[in-house]
RNA sequence: GAGGCUUUAGCUCAGCUGGUUUAGAGCGCUUGCUUGACAGGCAAGAGGUCAGCAGUUCAAAUCUGCUAAGCCUCACCA
């Protein structure tokens, strides 16, 4: 067969996909092998590849595969998560750009437009991840709303509650007002801003009773107006809030603002009397150690608030406008009202100064532009000790590793300082809360149940006092949604129906799951509520090892945006490089929890090496083979590569254990590239007589055909097309056959002496072609050589003179340098290269003094160590006779030296 | 503000339990190579005060402390 000396990655990865598929080689059923199990981080149903993906799923991938030819019985479940905050906005976005208004819509009438949306864009990743090459079950492809999934989360939802678990409270919460939904502490991310520290006048409203002078006559120019009021100053970044101020507070050990205890001040503009109270929370050196309080829309105010028994004045709609509750600006978003009353207080007056303040501002996580405002609302929640305490001890223990181990304390002090979850969210697209609120007059306490389907509700409803007769159609549903990640949590388990069906065959079989892939800043969101879920449901950890990949950036290390534009198309890679070389490429330059700094000549050095491959296979394919004995050098380069590949076999599978990935891959790319071409298929090449290629012994043959298939099948769960491709080709398979299912090869003992002995002569060698450059000889003339017998291994002969194109190699008891030439060391083994004439005498002392100069210098640092008393009695005997043995090795190779440069005169 | 991590060749990183020939790899760079696998290649090279300072030790890139720069996580200071 002719093939083109280009690897052309188009002609043979669809072709194995679909023959892969057809075969069903990525499905798995429960069987008495050994499970090994991964489940995706479930990306959005409606998202695109991008190289984050690429990555993460690589991983996953090299892992499956690599797992399925150890014999195991791999799966890799595939699914989307719904996404709802992210995929309700987009859906909105849509309907808005149409004409048409959310709220217009029923909770129906929007669902419709939701799941066509999801429809059309949905599945579009888990296609792109065909062209990745990954091997997921696809017969078991999830979803996070789809019935199985859905019916898990319900159930779990009504089981917490009547554990007690879930409970439902009036809360300052995080309020998205763009998504207009409640968020949880996890989803609000926090940024430095630029802003500015408004200072406001808040008159003394009881000035006729005499208020007591601020002390120091400072105090009395600062206090006091033209005419003669007195005033506190108070320092606020959100001077649109005063609306909602219910007191002012200061700190009751504040000397300088003492003055003001007990009495009432007046809120600008607003003309609202308020008290001023007393709280040690007040820090007495900020701003101007006034406070002012807004219970409503402050964490700490609110606080405050409770302790001190103030009115709560809920200024803000659901949008972020001011509500009628404001009194002004009624219906102008805060944010302007900020720029607007700034300018209202300054014209009246109350505006004391504006610092420049840098302070840190809560932003949506999933609406990045949108600050979050602190709002009091009733809430589901989750309560989270218990969970902390399940889910911690196994981290801690060890039965389920993090690699890199630093997230270990990441994840401890969160869980130690867990607050609860809360869990609902104002949107449509989830799963709607299964409880039902019965009908209760206005103004009384709100009364539910919570029960899966309507009619459980309306038994429940039933038992309740008072409620005995009620009817289905009384029932509400609970408008609000679930978080999303209250289902994500849950996907080890609920992709094998271990929720609905406990103790199923398959969540019998399939969990625990080994490793999880992720990025690590979803550790909170998911990561340790997996655990938690897996605990509580399964009594089990929910996987083995959590390998946190780090966030895929550019070379000049900037985060991948679609602002920037240097986020590449990974599929246009693909096409441009091969799957396989972009998946090669990225798998050399990760590292866990290591962000990598993604270049395209990495992928370029991918699509090289499946070329190098490629060409590997033609050069072994054209061979032709006869009955002959085989030569001394293919014999010695068949044991040798022997060895070294199950040494590398066994570093390989050293770092894989380690979870380092990248090493692993390196190792498999030196041990194609530079041991098995550059060495091990050049010394066995045959060559040209006649313009014909020379045939081949069959030993040699045989064992270049197995040592391609073990490469083959080592780099397969790295670059699974070209290794199946080539594969196929290598031998005559049957219909049916891949690599994909074959054993990796167990190591083998290997040879080590053999190994060094042969890292001596391609030493020898890189010499002997060092020399012919230097000296301007073609690697065409055969050069003699003379060796120095001691320490030099014989049987290493017939490949230096194959491989550095020596005609003769004389093994000596002293090197004969009467006649000029040039010397060389390896290790300690003396080569000799006569040169008649080829030499300039100056050039080679200069060399060789040198030489001796760098020797002499290791030789004192060594006789430094020896003659100091202290090592020789306290250092181990071994690493003494080590140093002794550096102090021979050195002296011999100086006199050796010396006596060449003799030689030269 | 509290914890943690990083700093080794031009770039990205190894260097694991202090000791193995006075530091390794990949990429990049320089030089030389056109007939039999591959220029997406082959061969040979150059390149380092291991961030700085102090300490511990017979011995430090490796352990300790401080300093500097960068990064991450958490935290209610208006």
């Amino acid at each position: 067969m002719e093939l083109p000396n280009k690897y052309d990655p188009s002609l043979t990865e669809d072709k194995w996909y679909a023959y892969w598929i057809k075969n069903k080689f990525f499905h798995s059923e429960p069987d008495g092998r050994e499970p090994y199990t991964i489940v995706i981080p479930p990306p959005n149903v409606t998202g695109v590849l991008h190289m984050g993906h690429m990555m993460n799923n690589t991983l996953q991938d090299l892992l499956t595969r690599r797992a399925r030819m150890m014999g195991k019985n791999a799966l890799w479940v595939p699914g989307t998560d719904h996404a709802s905050i992210a995929t309700e906005a987009k859906v909105v976005n849509r309907l808005s750009s149409q004409g048409i208004r959310k709220r217009d819509l029923t909770r129906e009438q929007f669902l419709e437009h939701a799941w066509a949306w999801t429809e059309e864009h949905g599945g579009i990743i888990l296609k792109q991840l065909r062209r990745l090459g990954a091997s997921c079950d696809w017969d078991r492809t999830a979803f996070t709303m789809d019935e199985t999934r859905s019916e898990s989360v319900l159930k779990v939802f009504v089981d917490l509650y009547r554990k007690g678990l879930i409970y439902r409270g009036l809360r300052m919460v995080n309020w998205d007002p763009k998504a207009q939904t409640v968020l949880s502490t996890e989803e609000v991310v926090y940024r430095d801003e630029k802003s500015k520290l408004y200072y406001l006048r808040y008159y003394v409203a009881d000035a006729g009773s005499n208020p007591v002078k601020p002390t120091g006559e400072e105090g009395e120019v600062l206090h006091r107006d033209e005419n003669g009021r007195y005033y506190a100053v108070v320092a606020t970044t959100r001077p649109e809030t005063i609306m909602g101020d219910t007191a002012m507070c200061i700190n009751p050990k504040d000397p300088k603002n003492r003055w003001l205890s007990g009495h009432k001040v007046t809120v600008p503009l607003v003309g609202r009397t308020i008290p001023v109270i007393e709280d040690r929370y007040v820090d007495v050196e900020f701003g101007t150690g006034c406070l002012k309080v807004t219970p409503a829309h402050d964490v700490n105010d609110y606080a405050l608030g409770k302790t001190h028994n103030l009115e709560t004045i809920d200024i803000f709609n659901p949008d972020g406008t001011l509500s009628e509750a404001a009194g002004l600006y009624v219906g102008m978003d805060r944010m302007d009202v900020r720029k607007r009353i700034a300018k209202d207080l300054e014209n009246s007056g109350l505006m004391e100064k504006v610092e420049d303040y840098e302070n840190k501002v809560g932003y949506s996580e999933r609406n990045p532009d949108t600050a979050v405002e602190p709002r009091l609302c009733k809430q589901w929640f989750l309560s989270m000790k218990h969970f902390a305490d399940i889910a911690l001890p196994p981290v801690l223990e060890g039965k389920i590793k993090f690699h890199p181990a630093k997230y270990v304390n990441i994840y401890r002090t969160w869980l130690e300082n867990i607050q609860d979850w809360c869990i609902s969210r104002q949107l449509w697209w989830g799963h709607r809360i299964p409880a039902y609120f019965l009908p209760v007059e206005e103004g009384r306490e709100e009364v539910f149940v919570v029960a899966l389907t309507p009619q459980e509700a309306l038994e429940e409803a039933r038992r309740q006092k008072g409620f005995e007769n009620v009817k289905l159609e009384d029932l509400r549903r609970d408008e609000d949604a679930l978080d999303t990640w209250f289902s994500s949590w849950l996907w080890p388990v609920s992709l094998f129906n271990g929720i609905n069906d406990p103790g199923n065959r398959e969540i019998e079989y399939y969990y625990p799951t080994c490793d999880l892939v992720t990025a690590p800043d979803i550790i909170f969101f998911w990561v340790a509520r997996m655990i938690m879920a897996g605990e509580e449901y399964m009594k089990d950890v929910p996987f083995r090892n959590v390998y946190f990949t780090g966030i895929v950036r550019d070379k000049l290390g900037r985060k991948m945006s679609k602002q920037l534009g240097n986020s590449p198309d990974p599929i246009g890679l693909i096409e441009k490089y091969g799957a396989d070389g972009v998946r090669l490429g990225i798998m050399l330059c990760t590292s866990a929890g290591n962000d990598i700094l993604f270049d395209e000549a990495q992928v370029e050095l991918g699509r090289n090496f499946s070329n190098k491959i490629w060409n590997a296979f033609r050069l072994v394919q054209g061979w032709t083979v006869e009955e002959k004995p085989q030569g001394e050098a293919d014999r010695i380069a068949v044991e040798w590569f022997r060895s070294e590949f199950n040494r590398t076999l066994e570093q390989v599978n050293e770092d894989f254990s380690r979870f380092r990935i990248n090493d692993a891959v390196m190792a498999i790319y030196k041990l194609f590239w530079d041991d098995f071409c550059a060495w091990y298929l050049e010394i066995v090449k045959p060559g040209f007589a006649d313009g014909r290629q020379i045939p081949m012994d069959k030993a040699t043959y045989e064992a270049t055909v197995s040592f391609f298939d073990s490469l083959l099948k080592l780099l397969h769960p790295v670059m699974p097309f070209i290794t199946e491709e080539l594969w196929q080709n290598l031998e005559p398979r049957k219909d049916g056959e891949t690599i994909m299912l074959e054993r990796i090869p167990d190591v083998e003992k290997y040879d080590e002496k053999l190994i060094s002995d042969f890292a001596l002569a391609t030493e020898a060698i890189a010499s002997v072609r060092a020399l012919r450059q230097q000296k301007n000889i073609s690697p065409k003339e055969p050069l003699r050589l003379q060796v120095r017998k001691d320490g030099y291994p014989q049987n290493m002969s017939s490949v230096i003179s194959k491989m550095a194109n020596v005609s003769s190699i004389d093994v000596v008891d002293e090197v004969d340098t009467s006649v000029a030439g040039q010397s060389f060391l390896v290790g300690t083994v003396q080569f000799f290269i006569p040169l008649e004439g080829m030499i300039d005498v100056e050039e080679e002392r200069t060399k060789i003094l040198a030489e001796i100069q760098r020797y002499e210098g290791f030789l004192r640092g060594v006789e430094a160590k020896l003659s100091n008393e202290r090592f020789v009695a306290n250092a181990p005997a071994q690493v003494v006779e080590l140093e002794r043995k550096k102090q021979s090795d050195a002296t011999s190779k100086i006199a050796s030296l010396k006596e060449r440069l003799e030689t030269l005169k």
